[in-house]
Parts: structure tokens; C-alpha cells; sequence
DNA sequence: ATATTATACTTACAAATAGTTAGTAACACA
DNA sequence: TGTGTTACTAACTATTTGTAAGTATAATAT
């Protein structure tokens, strides 16, 4: 049998990249603090439920900050942190993948 | 509203990349061909079900080819096309941010 | 005082996807 | 005739995702 040896930091990060939306919150939040609705209003398809999932999970994996403006009505950016600004080069090259592949 | 232009072909990479598995298999066919027990054997936790699942997802996609060789018992290998193999850079800068960021 | 508006969610339920377990076709070999 | 191997398939359950509607909060309008 061959042996591989996929490394287990990779899985890892497949499970936050494996799963659908979080590639495009990330491209998204790569220009910058935005608001929930704004995410949600330039990804077509996807519900709030499932923005509030993917936020609380990017979250949780230290990729996302939340920043509450105590204005009226309250305001809530989204942003990434250095480790989800890290994923930038990586967007890149699927960006630069899906130009010359996709069609 | 802040509008960003999300790429049309970048979310149809994402909706290849961003399914639990697929990753981890294009990642084990960049080591060259093999087959369906060799790829399952080095993907903890993926049942044959999904393999067989992703495996025709990937071929419809162009991504992936499979061959057949009329031996006993017939033995069938699969293989990255260009399209596929051109994905290696973007599962590399995955990698090196895994590496740097995971844990 | 009451109604209206906006934002960032929550809830209840239906539909789609993923996981588990068992089974199958084909064929050489004992 | 029976066994083993490979690459799947089928039947069923569990989990995830999608849809549609609702909620809390607070300023502003009537």
C-alpha cells in the first residue's frame, strides 16, 4: 500500500477552507472591515443563517475578528486577523488557478 | 453598500474546493497516480462512498482522469490532468500557511 | 404614545448532503 | 466449488444546509 502522509496541519486547514463559504467570506473580508450585511450582500446564494455560522467558526478559528461600534443602531465589523490575512497568497493562487482554468 | 466583485470563476473554484474531501484528494494525486484503496487508505475518516463521489465530481470537473488497465484484477489508476496538476502552487501556499498558522 | 425603520441576528422546519454498513460483479487461482 | 481481491453500489441514518419568518434594540416620525 502506498503511504502518503498528508500532513495533518493541512487536513486541518481543509476543514476551514473545505467547507462551503468560508473561501468567499475570506475574499471578501481581504478588502477590508465590513458589515454583515455587506458580506452577505456580495456573496449571491447564501443565507444570513448560514453568514452567522461561518462567522462564529471563522471566529473561533482566529481568523475573524468581530468589532462592536456602540452607535445607534450598533454597528459590527468584520475583519480578518494576521493568521486569516496569512490566507491571502493562498486566495491569490486559486484566484489566478480559477482565471486560467475555469470556461 | 460596499459592492466587492467577487470573481465568478473564483466561486465556481470554491465550489470544488470549499467540499469536504476534495482538497485532501487532489492533495494526494499531486503524488502521482493511484488508486482508489491508495487514496482512501491515506485519507483518515473519508468512507469508499464518498471517495467514489468525489472522484466522478473531480473527473466532471476536468480535474481528474481515470484509467483503466485491463489486468486481473483489473487495476484502475487516477490521475490529475493539467487542469488538475495546475492547482499545485494554490495546495502549497495552503500548506505553508497551515504550517505557519495551525496549532 | 404609537408606529416605523434598520441591523444583526434566531428559530422552526424542509431539503440536501454525508456517514455507516452491508453487499455485488468480475475473474484468477487453489 | 470456493476463496480472495478490487472497485464500486445500495439502503438506510445522521448531520448539514437552505428557507422563511420572527426578534431585540433603539432612534426617529406621526
Amino acid at each position: 500500500m502506498v503511504k502518503m502522509n498528508l500532513c495533518p496541519k493541512f487536513e486541518t486547514a481543509f476543514q476551514l477552507l473545505g467547507k462551503r463559504w468560508n473561501g468567499l467570506i475570506i475574499r471578501v473580508l481581504l478588502n477590508g472591515p465590513v458589515r454583515f450585511r455587506d458580506i452577505s450582500a456580495n456573496i449571491p446564494g447564501m443565507s444570513d443563517k448560514m453568514l452567522v455560522d461561518r462567522l462564529k467558526q471563522l471566529e473561533a478559528a482566529g481568523v475573524v475578528k468581530r468589532k462592536v461600534y456602540p452607535e445607534t443602531p450598533v454597528r459590527i465589523e468584520y475583519l480578518l486577523t494576521d493568521k486569516g490575512k496569512a490566507l491571502e497568497p493562498a486566495l491569490d493562487e486559486i484566484q489566478a488557478w480559477a482565471e486560467n482554468w475555469m470556461d
